[in-house]
DNA sequence: CGGCTGCCTG
DNA sequence: CAGGCAGCCG
C-alpha cells in the first residue's frame, strides 16, 4: 500500500485552529479510523470513542463516505496495527496487513456487520466510563450527552448488562489508595532528599578533588567552570556519550553479562568511575592545553600520575558514595546489582538495540526482553531501524512468534542461553531467590534522576542522542522508571515492612510477605513448585504483562519455568493475561475518554502522572503491593512525524494507543505502530526501567 | 478438534 | 480472578 498517500490524506484533514473545525476534523479522522476498525476489528474495545463520535456525526447529518482504500488513515491503520499485531502475536503477522487488504468492503457493510457488536461493546465501556463519575474531569460536554444517548443500549439484554456493570464500578479502593499514594509520596520525597544529600556530598568531594588538582597545577584560570556542577552534568552528558556509543548494538554486552551481580556492580562502578574521570578530566585537559606551551613533557608525566591518583581517589570516593546512596535507596541486604549510574534518560528508542551502560541492569533486562521479543528476522530489522528509524514502530507484544524454535533460539534467557536458565540462573541463586520470586529488580534511577533538570526534563538533555534519532520527535514527555522493592525482600523481612508500605497491609501485602518468606526459606522448594500457580506467580504474570500482553504459551513456559505446565496451568495463565488485558484496556479507554473530555487534542497534551487515574488504576491493579516503584518522569509519547502530523492525528492515534499509554505509565519496552505495513517493521521502544526478571 | 481470545458474569 | 461461552484459526 501506499503509506505516504495515506499520510498525506491525513495531513490534509489536519487543521489546527477553530474549535468547530477541529472537532469536525477530528470526527472525520475518527470516523475513518472507525471504519477501519470495523473492517479489521482485531481489537474489540478500541473504538468506543470513535463510535460515539461517529454517532454524533451521523446525527448531525455529516455523513461522510470517507472510506476509501487510499484514504485510509495511516494513523488509524497504524494504530490498529498495533493492536492487530498484538492480537496476532500468536498468529500470523499478515494480520497486520489485513487493514490494507480490505478496503473493498464498504463502510456500510462493515457497519452493519459490526454494528451490534460495537454497540454492545460501547455500552459496556460506556458504563465503565460512567463509573468514573468521581473523576473531576469527567464532566461531559454538551456533545457527550448526545453521545451518551446515542450509545444507549438497544436491547434489553445490553441494558441489563449495563446496569450490572454500573453496579460493579469499583470505587472503593480509590480512597485507601490515595492515602497510600500520599504516603508513598512522602516516602519518596524522603528518599529524594537523602539522595540529594548524598549527591551534594559527592559533589563536595569532587570539588575538593578538583581543587587539589588545580592547586597542583597552580592553575589560575581554570575556575571558570562552575565546578560544582560537574558531578551531575558531566554524568549526564557522559551518559549521553555512552548512549551514543551504544546506539551500536553491542551484542556481547547484551549477553546479559551473565547476570552476575558482582559483574554488574563492578561495571557500574567502573562506569561511574569513568564518568567522573571524564568529568574531572575534561577541564584539566583544557588547562593542560594551555599549559602545554609551557612544558608539555613534564606535564604529561605529571599528568599521568595525577590522573592515577585522581582516579583512585575518585574511585574510592565514588564507590563509597554510591554504596551509601544505594543503601539509602534500595536498602537491600545485598545492594549488589543496585548500583547504577544515572538512569534518567528519556525513552530511547535505540536503547533497545544498543546496550547502554547507563541502563545497566535495567537495560540488561530489557535487552533480554528485546531479544526475546524481537523475532529473529526482526533482529536485523531492528538494527536497521536504528538508522532508518523514521518509520517506526508498533506496539508489539513481546511475543512475536509462537514458533518455539524461534523463541528458544532467540531467547537469551537471563541465565544465559540455556533454557531453564530463568530460575536456576546464576543471579537467582546468587540472590538466594527462588524461582517464583521476582528476581531482584533493577536499577534505580539513582542519582541523576531526581535532579533532572526542570528545564525540559529529559527531553532537552540529550542533544547528542537525538542525532541518532531522525526525529527526535518521537518523544515522550514522561518516562517512567520502575524500581522494584522486591529486592528488599530479605530486608523487609527482617525489618518491619510497614514503614515502606503504610496502610497497605490489608492488601496483597500479606500474601507477598508470606510468599517472600516462603521463597526465602525454601529457596529451592517453592511451596508451589510443581503445584499450581502461586500468588507470586500472579504477580510475576502481572509484571510480565507489561512486557507482553499476549504471551505465547511457550513464553509462559519459559518465564514460569518453575511451574509444571499442563493444560490447566497454561490456560490459567492465559486466562490471567486475558483478564489483565481486559482491565488494562478498560483503563486505557477511560483515560482516553477522559483526556478527550478534558479537551486534549494531541499527544503533546497528554501526560500520565501519579495523580492521574490511569496511573492509579494501573498501579492498583498491577502493583498493588507496590513491589515495584514506578517513578514517573516526564514522558513522551512515541510517534513519528510521519504518523502524527497534527494534534488531531495525535489524538486519533492516542485514542487507540492503549498500549502506548500504558507503556508510558509503566515501564517496559514499547513498540509503536509503524507507518509501514511491513509486518517486520516493529521496533522495540524502551521506556525505562524494567523488572529484573520475572 | 484443540488452542486461544474476547466478552460476560459471578 | 475464574468459569462459561462463543467464535476464530490451523
Amino acid at each position: 500500500m501506499n503509506p505516504h498517500g495515506s499520510e498525506q490524506d491525513v495531513e490534509c484533514s489536519v487543521v489546527q485552529h477553530a474549535d468547530g473545525e477541529k472537532s469536525n476534523v477530528l470526527r472525520k479522522l475518527l470516523k475513518r479510523a472507525n471504519s477501519y476498525e470495523d473492517a479489521m476489528m482485531p481489537f474489540p474495545g478500541a473504538t468506543i470513542i470513535s463510535q460515539l463520535l461517529k454517532n454524533n456525526l451521523t446525527k448531525n447529518g455529516g455523513s461522510e463516505p470517507n472510506f476509501q482504500g487510499s484514504g485510509l488513515s495511516s494513523t488509524g491503520s497504524e494504530i490498529q496495527q498495533e493492536d492487530a499485531c498484538s492480537n496476532s502475536s500468536r498468529g500470523s503477522p499478515q494480520e497486520c496487513l489485513s487493514p490494507f487488504n480490505r478496503p473493498s468492503m464498504t463502510q456500510f457493510e462493515m457497519e452493519r456487520l459490526t454494528d451490534e457488536h460495537l454497540r454492545a461493546k460501547r455500552a459496556r465501556v460506556e458504563n465503565i466510563i460512567r463509573g468514573m463519575s468521581h473523576s473531576p474531569s469527567v464532566t461531559l460536554r454538551a456533545g457527550d450527552n448526545e453521545r451518551e444517548g446515542a450509545a444507549q443500549p438497544s436491547s434489553p439484554r445490553e441494558n441489563y448488562r449495563e446496569n450490572k456493570r454500573k453496579q460493579k464500578l469499583p470505587q472503593q479502593q480509590q480512597q485507601s489508595f490515595q492515602q497510600l499514594v500520599s504516603a508513598r509520596k512522602e516516602q519518596k520525597h524522603e528518599e529524594r532528599r537523602q539522595l540529594k544529600l548524598q549527591l551534594e556530598d559527592m559533589q563536595k568531594q569532587l570539588r575538593q578533588l578538583q581543587e587539589k588538582f588545580y592547586q597542583i597545577y597552580d592553575s589560575t584560570d581554570s575556575e571558570n567552570d562552575e565546578d560544582g556542577n560537574i558531578s551531575e552534568d558531566s554524568m549526564r552528558s557522559d551518559g549521553m556519550d555512552n548512549r551514543a556509543h551504544d546506539s551500536v548494538p553491542d551484542r556481547s554486552d547484551n549477553e546479559m553479562s551473565d547476570l552476575d551481580p558482582g559483574h554488574f556492580l563492578d561495571r557500574a562502578r567502573a562506569l561511574i568511575r569513568e564518568q567522573n574521570m571524564m568529568a574531572e578530566g575534561d577541564k584539566p585537559k583544557r588547562d593542560g592545553s594551555r599549559g602545554k606551551s609551557q612544558g608539555p613533557t613534564s606535564m604529561h608525566a605529571e599528568g599521568k600520575q595525577l590522573a592515577e591518583t585522581l582516579k583512585q581517589e575518585l574511585n574510592t570516593a565514588m564507590s563509597q558514595v554510591v554504596d551509601t546512596v544505594v543503601k539509602v535507596f534500595a536498602k537491600p541486604p545485598r545492594p549488589v546489582p543496585q548500583v547504577f549510574p544515572p538512569l534518567q534518560m528519556p525513552p530511547d528508542r535505540f536503547a533497545v538495540n544498543g546496550e547502554n551502560p547507563n541502563f545497566h541492569t535495567a537495560n540488561q533486562r530489557l535487552q533480554c526482553f528485546g531479544d526475546v521479543i524481537i523475532p529473529n528476522p526482526l533482529d536485523t530489522f531492528a538494527s536497521m531501524q536504528v538508522h532508518n528509524s523514521n518509520d517506526q514502530t508498533e506496539a508489539l507484544p513481546l511475543v512475536v512468534r509462537k514458533n518455539s524454535s524461534d523463541q528458544t533460539g532467540s531467547l537469551p534467557t537471563p541465565g544465559g542461553h540455556h533454557h531453564h536458565s530463568l530460575h536456576p540462573s546464576p543471579l537467582s541463586s546468587a540472590m538466594g531467590f527462588s524461582p517464583p520470586s521476582f528476581r531482584h529488580p533493577f536499577p534505580l534511577p539513582l542519582m541523576g534522576y531526581p535532579f533532572q533538570s526542570p528545564l525540559g526534563g529529559p527531553t532537552g538533555h540529550y542533544p547528542g542522542k537525538d542525532r541518532s534519532s531522525p526525529e527526535s520527535l518521537d518523544l515522550s514527555r514522561e518516562t517512567t522508571s520502575l524500581r522494584t522493592k522486591m529486592s528488599s525482600n530479605h530486608l523487609s523481612h527482617h525489618r518491619s515492612m510497614s514503614p515502606t508500605h503504610p496502610g497497605n497491609e490489608g492488601l496483597s501485602l500479606s500474601l507477598i510477605k508470606s510468599e517472600c518468606g516462603d521463597l526465602q526459606d525454601m529457596s529451592d522448594i517453592s511451596p508451589y513448585s510443581g503445584k499450581g500457580l502461586s500468588p507470586n506467580h500472579l504477580k510475576k504474570a502481572k509484571l510480565m504483562f507489561f512486557y507482553t500482553r499476549y504471551p505465547s504459551s511457550n513464553m509462559l513456559k519459559m518465564f514460569f519455568s518453575d511451574v509444571k505446565f499442563n493444560r490447566c496451568i497454561t490456560s490459567q495463565l492465559i486466562k490471567w493475561f486475558s483478564n489483565f488485558r481486559e482491565f488494562y484496556y478498560i483503563q486505557m479507554e477511560k483515560f482516553a475518554r477522559q483526556s478527550i473530555n478534558d479537551g486534549v487534542t494531541g499527544v503533546e497534551e497528554l501526560s500520565v502522572s501519579r495523580d492521574c487515574e490511569l496511573f492509579r488504576a494501573l498501579n492498583m491493579h498491577y502493583n498493588k503491593a507496590n513491589d515495584f516503584e514506578v517513578s514517573l518522569r516526564p514522558f513522551r509519547l512515541f510517534h513519528t512525524t510521519k504518523q502524527l502530523h497534527s494534534p488531531y492525528q495525535a489524538t486519533l492515534y492516542y485514542e487507540h494507543s492503549y498500549a502506548l499509554l500504558a507503556k508510558v505509565a509503566f515501564p517496559g519496552p514499547v513498540i509503536v505502530a509503524s507507518g509501514s505495513q511491513e509486518p517486520s517493521s516493529h521496533l522495540l521502544y524502551h521506556i525505562t526501567g524494567t523488572i529484573e526478571e520475572f
